[in-house]
DNA sequence: CCTATTTTGTACCAATTGGTACAGTATTAT
DNA sequence: ATAATACTGTACCAATTGGTACAAAATAGG
């Protein structure tokens, strides 16, 4: 039994036409904007571009598994070059920094969708529970980057705050947490933004 | 025309087997538990136990009607009190503390639903703007709660912070809105308490 | 008792849901 | 060429969706 870590040889048979990564980035679009109850499977496969027989066959799981694969594509886009930077970057508490300041303004990255996991845990219902766990650990994920970075900040000798790493790490997430949803009810920019630099000051 | 005030006057005609404020009360259950679009017509309908027939004529909005409702009625039941014991209570910042003290606990009022308008801010999708504009709304109304504790506990020689109270107050909507999040993505409730705790040293 | 008025329950609706079955097609290995 | 393999598209499915139509039922006033 021999397992293929190539991903390039050519199998006997037809040929997808599709490519996986770019299917699960157009999925990625139709959750964030929908969510994940409201995502019609045809939502999806419209988006994706393929057919009912090659979705199901390549996700048996139906809706389910394209959603759990679709955060590990999060993950992957977002919170490891996130974390990279973290660990390289000379000033990874500015790096923090200049991330929520980012999202403050008009041309925020994350747009008015909130962030994925976090809405993932609030719109899918009761019985899913493992999507929603799932969505727990990715955010618990991005809690231990900040961690990680307000660990490095004060190696560097970049925070005066008496406070823990993991409890700025703590502090931290729940801004993200709320930012995402304060957004929602507040578009005066200026607002947000000193609502943020308000909020970092306890990691100076 | 006259308009009636009082209630209890007969009408001619069949009388209801039900009470608005009950049937209400239950639509509230259904949609904290499921949310707005998760909640079927009939879960609801079963939730305040009439047919089809009584529930088209007393909301002829159907559904998106029924939830502007069991919002307002929110708001009545808990927002209310809220502001009154604001406005009278000795310490209202003693009072925001406690409000948000509680929240940690296990058996904090809120339970693990989070907040009916935050909920409803991230679950509905995009066309039914209307009730998020509605959602959004109630949430500022907790936000000029919060501003006017803030208020009388500056005039009151409470704070000794030197923000203002309507940013203090844009800071605790904001803790509001994390921790009904934060609440589903970690259940240390140590973790959770000394986080409130962490952020309540703004408003010292 | 009769009529006007209002509520109630049921039967029904078209549209949509997530998902399956399967015949057909395109490719590689032999 | 042919067999083995893997992907694709369509047709189809039962279940559920939010919502309507309407006849029956229960009351008040006359």
């Amino acid at each position: 039994m021999y397992i293929c870590f190539i991903k390039e040889i050519k199998m006997a048979g037809r040929p997808k036409i599709y490519d996986e990564s770019e299917a699960l980035d157009n999925a990625v679009k139709v959750f964030w904007e929908k969510g994940y109850e409201n995502a019609s499977a045809n939502d999806l496969l419209k988006a994706i571009g393929i057919g009912k027989g090659s979705f199901y066959l390549a996700f048996k799981g139906g809706k389910q598994e394209l959603f759990e694969k679709s955060m590990q594509r999060v993950v992957d886009q977002n919170f490891k070059e996130f974390r990279k930077a973290v660990v390289n970057c000379d000033d990874p508490v500015r790096l923090v920094k200049d991330f929520f300041l980012s999202l403050a303004g008009a041309d925020s990255p994350i747009g008015n969708q909130g962030c994925y996991f976090g809405n993932a845990l609030v719109q899918i219902s009761g019985h899913e529970s493992g999507l929603k766990m799932m969505a727990a650990e990715n955010l618990q994920l991005l809690e231990t980057i900040f961690a990680e970075a307000m660990r490095r900040g004060k190696k560097l000798g970049l925070l005066q705050t008496e406070q823990s790493p993991e409890m700025l790490a703590s502090y931290l997430i729940n801004l993200w947490n709320g930012f995402n949803v304060t957004k929602r009810m507040e578009n005066d920019h200026g607002k947000l933004l000193d609502l943020i630099k308000m909020n970092l000051r306890v990691i100076e």
